[in-house]
DNA sequence: GCCGAATGCCCAA
DNA sequence: TGGGCCTTCGGCG
């Protein structure tokens, strides 16, 4: 489940509980074991995310850097934690908390120079604090581009995963393969909006509903559990809720893009 | 039981 | 462009 505002709202939850306190870290797993033994007793001093990557730094010892790639997360223990299971990478273990690392694609230390050499790869990230479309803007403003492909390159703006990707081209209209180039600055910025909005959606509620609360099937108290039918407007659905028009799917930039061509008119289409 | 897919990304050719 | 890597889960025999 990582795009973006996953990744944010576990550096707030580790930030919260595990900062401040000496950590036993330990890689029941064995792969990061080494790892392991360097973080093991140090104290944890802060937590970030930047786009999809999060970095923990400590007291007297190197930075780590973790990607979750597609299939990574991080599994919340009961207090006390049962003993870990034979794919847990890494397990986070302080005094308030004890978080397990599994499936991920990066798991490192790190120093500052490789940190920034990260950070210098990612566009803005739609969730800082301090959002910035303008580097995006400059960048994707020349490029023929589809746009499917543009919202996953991270080097454009970072966050965007292949669920925000559809369900935010499809609330501006625009359809996937629309050269990046053919945005107009407005276009542009309703959709940055959307993207910030949609994330920041995603970081409180700890899931990605995309679908307005008028849209949904199941209106009433609100207090009714949101299912996946619920959720999207166009992700892995059949058919668009607005227009009736079955949904496209097909692959950009090595992923299923879905799209609703009425309500998104192909380019060149008029 | 096996295979493919899944909210990601890197690398080789 | 295609395959590999990480893990889990559902569909199909």
């Amino acid at each position: 489940m990582p795009e973006g505002h996953t990744i944010h709202r576990l550096a707030l939850d580790h930030q919260q509980e595990l900062a401040g306190d000496v950590l036993a870290v330990s890689s029941p797993q064995g792969r990061h074991a080494r790892l392991a033994a360097v973080l093991d007793g140090h104290v944890l001093e802060s937590v970030e995310a930047h786009g999809k990557h999060l970095f923990y730094d400590w007291l007297d010892a190197p930075g780590l850097h973790i990607h979750l790639g597609l299939v990574g997360r991080f599994r919340q223990n009961p207090s006390p934690p049962p003993a870990p299971s034979s794919t847990v990478q890494l397990r986070l273990a302080g005094p308030r908390a004890t978080v397990d690392l599994i499936g991920a694609t990066t798991c490192e230390l790190i120093d500052q120079s490789g940190r920034e050499l990260i950070l210098g790869r990612l566009g803005p990230d739609l969730l800082a604090a301090e959002d910035n479309p303008e580097p995006a803007w400059t960048r994707l403003s020349g490029r023929s581009v589809p746009m499917a492909a543009a919202l996953l390159d991270q080097r454009n703006l970072s966050g965007v995963g292949n669920v925000y990707r559809s369900e935010a081209l499809f609330l501006n209209g625009i359809h996937p393969e629309r050269p990046a180039s053919s945005l107009s600055r407005d276009e542009f910025d309703r959709l940055w909006g959307t993207l910030r909005t949609m994330l920041r959606q995603g970081v409180e509620d700890r899931r990605i509903v995309t679908v307005h609360p008028s849209e949904r099937a199941s209106v009433g108290d609100g207090v009714v559990e949101v299912g996946p039918e619920d959720s999207f407007y166009v992700y892995k659905q059949q058919h668009c809720r607005r227009c009736g028009t079955p949904i496209r799917v097909w692959p950009v930039a090595g992923r299923r893009v879905y799209a609703c061509e009425h309500c998104q008119p192909p380019p060149g289409s008029a």
